[in-house]
Order: C-alpha cells, then structure tokens, then sequence
DNA sequence: CTGTTAGCGCCTTCAC
DNA sequence: GTGAAGGCGCTAACAG
C-alpha cells in the first residue's frame, strides 16, 4: 500500500462519513480518484486555460472536490516541472534602513496584490552573504530578482545578466555592463546642495559618511567634489570623512570634523544612523544648529523634524523606486524576447528645515 | 534525444576539450554519467553518511567531477522530495519597526552561519496577508516558522499547532493552546513606569499607543491599569488614547490629552512612530519636557537620545529576542518525538534620560 | 473532450 | 559496494 493509497482511502473514509478534513493535503490524483477522471484532467481544469476545452460537466464536478478537498496545488512540484514559481526576491543591505524597509515594503504589498510572493533577504552589507543569498534565491526557483548590491564584487549580478536571468538593480549603475537599473539623482542633489551652501556664503562644508560600499554614497561625494572645484572650496578632500555604519563613526567623524583648526560651517551628512552620530557629537560639544553650524542630512526616517533641532533633509521616493522595481521586473519576467534593459533615474526630495542659515563674511 | 542527454553531452563535450561551463547547471544524472556510475551512488557520495559504504576510488572520482562540474543538489527536487528544505521563514507586521527589523536581522545572520535560508515576510498589520503568508511559506516547503502574529484570528496558527509543525510565536501568548512563545514582560514594565511616576507625585497618567492588534500593546495596557488602579489614579481610563499607526494618529492622541481640562502630567507613549507624532503635537503647543509634561516611551530606535528633548526609553532585547526564537525552532525542527513547547519571557530595559520631572504638589 | 506516457531532479527501498 | 526501480506532485506532448 503505497502512501498515496492510503492517503485516498483516508479521504475516501471521511468523505463517506460526511467529514472533511481540510487540513490534510489533498493531491491532483486525490481529486482525479475521487471524481473518476485522470490527473491530468484535474490539472487542466484547476490551470484553466480557455483551449482545453473539458466539458462543463465534468470541470464542475471537479471544481466542487477541490474545493471539498481544499485542493491547492503544490507549488514545490510546480516549480520542479515548470521553473517557474511566482515568486521574486528583493536582496537589501541593511532592513534596518528605513529606506530599505521602505523599499521593500513597497514591493511586498504590491507583491501580494499581483499573486506574487516575495522573498526578503537581508545581506548585512555584507558582499559574500550577498552572493550566498543571490545563489540562494535563484536555485530555490525565484521568477526574478531586485538586488541593492553592495560595492565591491559584481562577478554574481554579471551572471545573472549572461543567464538572462530577470532582475533589477537598485542603487547601482555599472559601467561594463547592461542592467535593468533604478537610481536616484544623488550626485546631481548633492550638487545642488553645496550650491546651495555656497550662495549662504559657505566656504568649508563637510561632508560625512558610513562605509564607502555604496554607490549613492560615492555619488554624494562625487557630486560633492564637482561642486567643490566648480566653486573654488578649498581642501575639500580633508572635508570628507567616512568611516563605519554605526553611532560612533558618525560622532567620531563630526568630532575630527569640528575640532579642526579651520572647522566647516556646515555639514552634510549621508544617512540615518551617521546623523544620529552626528547630532550627539553636537550636543557634547554644546554646538548649536544652525547657528555654529549649518547641517544638511541624506536621510528617509520620519524623525529628522523631531530631533533637538529640525535637520533639512534629502530623501528618496521610496515608493516609487519600490514600484518602479518591481514593474520593471515583472515586464521582463513576462516577456518571451529578449526585451531591452533600462535604467530609470528619480529625483530627490529635499525638505528645506531651520538647520541652515546664511554666513555673515 | 531527451534534453538531460543533450546537456549530457555538452558537458562531455566541453570536458575534452578542457572547458567548464560552470554556470550550466549540471545533475546528478551528469556527474554520474561521466563518472560512469549509477545516479544513486552519487546521491549517497554527496548526502557523505557514514554507513553507505561507498569504495573510496570511486567516491574520490566523484567528488572530483562534482567540483568540476560545480554540482550542487536542486533544492527544489530535493524538497519535493524529502519535504524538507533547509529554510525556514519569519513573518512580521512591519519591517519599517525598527524592533522587527532588528529581530529579523538577527535571525538572518544566525541562519546565514548555520546554512540556512530565511524568507523574510512582511503582512503589514494586515491579518489577510499575514493568514496568506503562512499558508504560502509552509506550502513553499519551509521547515519551521518564526511568527510575530497580529491580533484578531488565530486559526491559522492553530492549525499549525494541530499539524505539528515546527514554528515559534513572538510577541503574543495564546491562553486557549499552546505554542513556543517569546515575550517580553510588557505588563510588569508598564506597571513598574507608573509605579515610578507615582512615586515621582504623578497623578494624571496619559497612555498613548497605536493599533490594538498587537498583544504587547495590550499588556502594556493591562499593567497601565493594574498600576492604576492600585494607586489609586483616576480616569485612567479616559487617559488611554488609541488610534492608527502613524505620526498623524499620535499627534491627535497627544493634542487631545493635553487639551483636556486636567491634561495629564506625564504620559506613557508605545511605539517610535506614535513617539514620533507626540512630540511633534508637543512642539506645536510649546509644551515642554520635562518642565511641562513627562514623557517616557516604547522604542526601539536608535534616535530616543537625539530628540529636541532626550527621552527616557523602554527597549527590547531585540537580539535576545530572535536568538531565542531561533534556537527554539531549531530544537523543534531538528527533534524527532513532540518536543514540549517553551515559553520564555524576556525583559525590557528602561533607559533613563532627562525627559521625567518631579511634580510639586 | 479525455486518457496515456514520460519526465522535472532527487532519494530510498530492494536487490545482487 | 553498487545498480535498478519507483515515486514525490505536477505538466506537456501525443494519442485517440
């Protein structure tokens, strides 16, 4: 008696005492015995596809056992015959940043809206937790993937491409090789910030970061040092400090920062837990906002209006960078050619705050 | 000609001339083949048992091919299979919290280092999602379930229960079955804070907290009114602001607790975003801390010190937390007879900042 | 319209 | 020590 058998006989039993339990999985033969009809019958009938053509009276008598049995179809041995699973991944660095939450959060309810399930994995800035996890992922027959890659390697997201397998970069432009990519104007608002800075009369602006592991944040700097040498600011270089992500990197960076001999009058700080560093080195140092110093956060949590002192922020559109990922994907994953990648570029929110005021030369 | 052959043959093909495809994903069927034994024996070389007794020629000759040909067993054959996966899930309300995120990614580094994978779920506070989530994670074939449930149903979860399987409840205690369970001692802080503010001559007490559809929240409440009623604080009742989850919702709480006739002189606050909505209320009307009011909240956040008045926090042992849970899991998924369920019940660390007066009567 | 057959890639008896 | 056979649950060709 093969285990299958008895698995019949059991629902066989309880279906002649009037029972049901719901519980105990059903299978496609279990149907198909029940009802009197082949697997594959059952099979057509639950994928039901307009050119199978099976009679009325049977699909109904089919649909009835299933929905008896609470017949779901099990997606592992659809996924073993097909390669296909209906579901994605979103591979992030840090689901402690709200701008990663946020991301995938986004992508979670609209995943869940299209019949899709997302599978979240957190690489803790780490590249060969990264790679474990694209590997991961893709073997366990994910339809496609969204990565926010970390810095250093790209040999696994270049493999992905040659597989022609779908995904979609977050955060990240390469420059050797085509992707599907959604970015935000980082350098160009970093720019125009020290622009900005510099018609208040700012002359020495710091510049502070985490780890120099994502590309946004090179962005920032780059879009820094092109506004530095357009407007003539000096020693610029010595202005940037980066470090770790954590508290006491960004309170060691404004330390250094503000107790240098020529200390900047403002500052700009990339990200959420290096402006809390920030912000406590601050308060040590008795360091009033703006008046002893000016101060301009990258950063997508919801307190920045609520801290000692309000800090002008730039944020991202999480949503839509969510949103965007994700249609972006799904295009692909659904096209049968080989359709063209894209790159979308969004904008920058900035919200202007009391943490800035104007230098009297 | 049958496609496994096919790829067969390209494999051998590209052997002889010195090549390795290693991105071609290869089978068991491959490596046997060109090794020139039967599927089975490479199956039982690679599960590596002891008491299969291959000869050591030939088990040498196939861990050779396999590194050649980068073999790594199909994780989804192998689960449709064995119905088990190596992988286990967790479902949270929020990934935006920075107590969940802080769990899951515990949980996450954890599994990454004892090789499994985790599938991060968000149900967004939805109770449809969250009932969707588990029955889509089990049904992927996960071998175990962490779960930080919403509140109403429970039928779900019991059903889990009844089938036995392997899973670990966060944040909530059923009373009517049981379940492995990590809490923390909500209602004993709670009824500790008021005892505290008593002692410091509070007798106007404000709760503000979001949805009711976490069981923390509920304790809390629970220990709010124990406390009140043994000391003898009036209305506590009308004191008890509840409402969304969101900056909005905590800032009308707030308004509407300090506009009363008798407003409150000290106020519990549950939650970082509820926090967040209460202090902007508390700005807008110029209030205070701790000269006006007293404030003491429920967060896990890293900003608490930072506010525009440093506040005195209830925290989590977040880490604890998620190892905890982990490792019941894996008891229970690695146990053959019905381990008996656990509960363990953390405690929650007060952090005492500048944000609590004294009242003068 | 529906049944039969043949696998997806793996593991597990049962043989020899 | 190793091979052969069967099946996990499903789908896709091919019949009829």
């Amino acid at each position: 008696v093969s285990t299958t058998q008895t698995q019949f006989q059991f629902f066989w039993k309880i279906l002649n005492e009037g029972y049901l339990y719901i519980d105990m999985t059903a299978t496609l033969k279990d149907v198909a015995k029940l009802v009197g009809v082949h697997p594959s019958t059952v099979s057509r009938v639950i994928r039901g596809k307009e050119n199978f053509d099976i009679s009325a009276k049977t699909r109904d008598k089919i649909f009835r056992m299933v929905e008896k049995l609470n017949y779901q179809p099990d997606p592992i041995a659809r996924a073993l015959r097909l390669k296909k699973s209906q579901s994605i991944g979103i591979i992030i660095p840090n689901i402690n940043s709200p701008y990663f939450a946020g991301i995938a959060k986004t992508i979670s309810n609209k995943c869940d809206e299209i019949g899709y399930t997302l599978f979240i994995c957190d690489t803790d800035e780490d590249q060969e937790k990264e790679i474990r996890a694209v590997n991961d992922l893709t073997r366990r027959g994910i339809d496609g993937l969204i990565i926010a890659p970390v810095q250093k390697a790209d040999l696994h997201i270049r493999e992905l491409a040659e597989k022609k397998f779908p995904f979609v970069i977050i955060d990240r432009k390469f420059n050797d090789f085509e992707t599907n990519t959604i970015i935000s104007n980082d350098l160009e608002v970093t720019y125009n910030t020290v622009k900005y800075l510099v018609s208040l009369g700012h002359k020495r602006i710091g510049f502070i970061c985490g780890k120099l592991n994502l590309y946004p944040i090179l962005r920032r700097i780059a879009g820094y040092k092109n506004a530095a040498a357009e407007f003539g600011l000096k020693n610029d270089d010595l202005l940037i400090m980066c470090g770790e992500l954590s508290i006491n990197s960004g309170f060691n960076s404004a330390i250094k920062l503000v107790t240098k001999t020529s200390p900047p009058t403002a500052i700009i700080v990339s990200g959420t837990i290096i402006t809390d560093g920030v912000i406590k080195a601050l308060i040590k140092r008795n360091i009033s906002i703006p008046d002893n110093i000016s101060l301009i956060a990258f950063t997508d949590s919801d307190y920045a209006p609520y801290l000692f002192q309000p800090i002008t922020t730039i944020t991202h559109l999480v949503e839509d960078i969510g949103l965007e990922a994700l249609k972006l994907l799904m295009e692909h994953i659904n096209s049968k050619e080989n359709l063209a990648y894209s790159t979308y570029v969004l904008k920058c929110e900035v919200h202007l705050r009391k943490s800035i005021a104007r230098i009297s030369n």
